[in-house]
DNA sequence: TATGAATGAGGGTTCATTCAT
DNA sequence: CATGAATGAACCCTCATTCAT
């Protein structure tokens, strides 16, 4: 028997069921090969989380705390609206690579009929702080006037969209860079000179 | 004995399918459920479809024909570039309202073993048409310089995105109109005289 | 619709669920192979027979028929004993070439719930024929004195375990003549003149 | 929770699933029942065995491998060649009286898809042990000419149809003993001085 | 803290049988 | 006579969850 402290195995789960879970999908995904990822017995698993569905809850909630607070503080330290925006989308993609894993599991299982709430309320928090962003934009000339409401569902949108291909098809994987990306959603495909204002 | 044509019991299956799927994902999906909705035996639902898989592949590839049939289309009948641009991103927008749960079944399931390659192969179709429109644009001036393929990616994604918020939330519903979504993609949200080419 | 005498369409279908159920047993065979086996449509089938159990206890009874006649006939119309058991072997032997199907369907299906008694009953007719047999030879003097219902036990078992190597296996076929089998039977394997009686 | 040794549950669902199997076939033979005699729930017998086909072959395997290894240990321990055909015959009968239930599954299932093979296998090793058995007794002198394996085939035969006949009828049981199958096997019915040899 | 045998509800699928046409 | 769409009970199998050790 291999002992081990709890939060250790705690955190040995947790890890093998993002995996299991991004690879299979919540329903598809079986206690059995979670226990067996994270090299512990399945009763193992119960000691730390009650059921199924709370373990899949608790991984939402820890990634969603996890980058929440960090799109957060990027509205705050970035110098202006155009800069915050970059930030927020650059940070976007990183995550579209490093947890490809999640986003995939989070838009796969959206529809879900636990954890909903929270993953709207996430994404209205993130929403939130492109409206904010925008709004700064707009009142210092540097974005042009829109209903910013209506221009972060388009964004968020966007990026949800973008980060979806990456993570499924892994076709347009290191292709898009932030760069292009802040290109397009700042000034389109539409032909002018390039971040120029007529 | 409820007496129906068989083309007749077959689209109310399909309906049916479309329905419960797109609600619970293929894998929560229960055949009970979906011939009761279909209001037929489960024995009935069988008899048109050979099992639960090929149910969901059926749907798909109907849809996949229904709509990559009309988006060939757009390229070929419209004007110039912008406005087949234009039309490509309206069409897409209305299915997000009209076929919502398609678009959100496609998503979910995007993963999926089976169907995949013909996933892909729309996608790929779907972005073509996309590559050819912005080279048109290109060529006559229309759109700035760009990677096309590069591009079309991320244009793409943003209207998976975006239809994805739509069928997901349902919170953006009727608000992200065909005209604000053009004149994103077409100018993004840096300040410059609307539709004005410098 | 092809229209056919009510006797032919009932030959069609018995002739289609002999092959049928001999080729997959009693459980597996379906009455919608059956019916597409016989060229009609699977309501017509209980048009004739009110159902499966029924269908085959027909082709049992129908089979028991034919060949319990015959070998009845075979002990009246011998001249000795040695030939008239010459000849039951012989019959038994053909029809292991001729009926495969029967003698597989048969003995599998043997334990069956339904159909025993008369397949018992068949036995026991076709044990005491043997049984007469061996007691006009030894009354002859054409066969050693022994305990005739037990000797047809044990001949009835060796007709029956030959015949069903040879519809099973198909191994032995062609191989298992009716002239060593009666040798076999007369003589068995000790060594001693061939034919002769000490 | 009933806790048995994983060992113990196994065998409890083999002799259930032997008992099972043999009463009502195959296709006809349910894993619930199977679950239900072995004192275990439907889930515990998939704990064992990864399917009811596994669990039948399962079931086969043993028992072959049981007998197998008694007969081929006969030819070799025997003094002669009349002993070792007696002792073979004498293991079968005493087989037929103790292994009732896998004869009759045996012979019942001997067309099936799978284990065919294997059963195939066994019986060609048991008709080698008789050839090799007759060649002996021919060299000897003990059994007269004959083309042995025409005549194993004949022997193997007469054993499965007599052990069938028992198994299946429960009517001449006890009835067969070795020794008038023995002489039967020996000798025939021709008349003779018994044992003698003219 | 850890194990893994055991449970049993529930899901996919088949197929004998019925009946409106 | 004949058809075949429709029914639904029953089967095989999976897997979240429990609990004696």
């Amino acid at each position: 028997m291999n002992r081990r402290s709890g939060i250790e195995s705690k955190q040995r789960i947790m890890k093998a069921a993002m995996d299991v879970f991004s690879r299979k999908g919540y329903a598809k995904a079986n206690m059995r090969e979670i226990a067996g990822a994270a090299g512990i017995s399945i009763g193992g698993v119960y000691l730390y989380f009650r059921n199924k569905e709370y373990l899949y809850k608790s991984l939402i909630h820890e990634k969603m705390q996890d980058i929440g607070g960090r799109t957060a503080a990027i509205a705050e330290t970035a110098q202006c609206a155009t800069e915050a925006l970059s930030c927020f989308l650059g940070l976007y993609l990183e995550r579209a690579l490093k947890h490809k894993e999640f986003i995939l599991l989070h838009i796969r299982e959206h529809g879900f009929t636990f954890g909903r709430e929270e993953k709207k309320r996430f994404f209205r928090g993130q929403k939130k702080v492109i409206e904010e962003i925008l709004q700064v934009g707009i009142d210092t000339g540097e974005f042009r006037n829109c209903n910013t409401k209506n221009m972060a569902d388009i964004i968020m949108g966007s990026m949800r969209g973008i980060i979806l291909s990456i993570a499924l098809d892994g076709e347009a994987d290191g292709t898009i860079t932030t760069e292009a990306l802040k290109d397009f959603v700042l000034y389109g495909i539409g032909k002018r000179a390039k971040g120029g204002v007529p």
